[in-house]
DNA sequence: CGGTTATATATCTATTGTCGCATATATGTA
DNA sequence: TACATATATGCGACAATAGATATATAACCG
């Protein structure tokens, strides 16, 4: 899967957004999610086949972590309309920011 | 539609992709994919929905174009990551360029 | 070994997404 | 007005996805 696919989807961005505060176990992000626990270990599954995660086993756990190369995808396709649209995507983006 | 979920297909990734060399109209975009054009209209849609095109009508010709606001949510999902990652996202973007 | 915890897989179901074909709408032109 | 061209919409079929429950696997602990 493709990490445009990867994130489509909401439970898989949320997932991602709590793995940039640091290495998680499985069992946190289940908590965090409002989905049963095979449902977090499918999409962690799908994560990483993306490349946006990698898994490392630590005893029974098993600690996820956000990984480079899937975002690094997102990246490279990205950097092309940002370059095109350089001025207008950053005065958007501040923009988007202020209004969280 | 979110712009994450449009992106998610192929056919809307390579419409874009050939927006970006500048505004056309929609038959071009048919020609250029190799789906109908009832498929090529409603990918279209879809984009708009999702503020990745914006479209103006030129007598019965519809000319589409980029519009940044869809990929400035992009850009603005992905800055905290590129931020926690930029060295070495920016290595292995370079990479991937590379490789193509 | 037996029980418990942590995570993954299997199976089923409901929903959604994409496609093609047919058709509608709107504009251009004779 | 009649016909052609450009694009959009409606519909049915089919595949893919996400969800839950049940179960399997594996590590830990007594």
């Amino acid at each position: 899967m493709s990490p445009f696919e990867a994130l489509a989807e909401p439970n898989r961005r949320r997932i991602l957004d709590v793995l940039r505060g640091g290495e998680r176990p499985a069992g946190d992000l289940v908590e965090v999610l409002t989905i049963s626990q095979p449902g977090v270990s499918k999409h962690l599954k799908l994560l990483r086949e993306a490349g946006l995660v990698r898994m490392r086993a630590d005893g029974q756990r098993r600690l996820y972590s956000v990984a480079p190369q899937g975002l690094a995808e997102l990246e490279a396709w990205l950097a092309p309309y940002r370059r095109a649209w350089a001025d207008r995507l950053d005065a958007l983006e501040t923009h988007l920011e202020r209004e969280q």
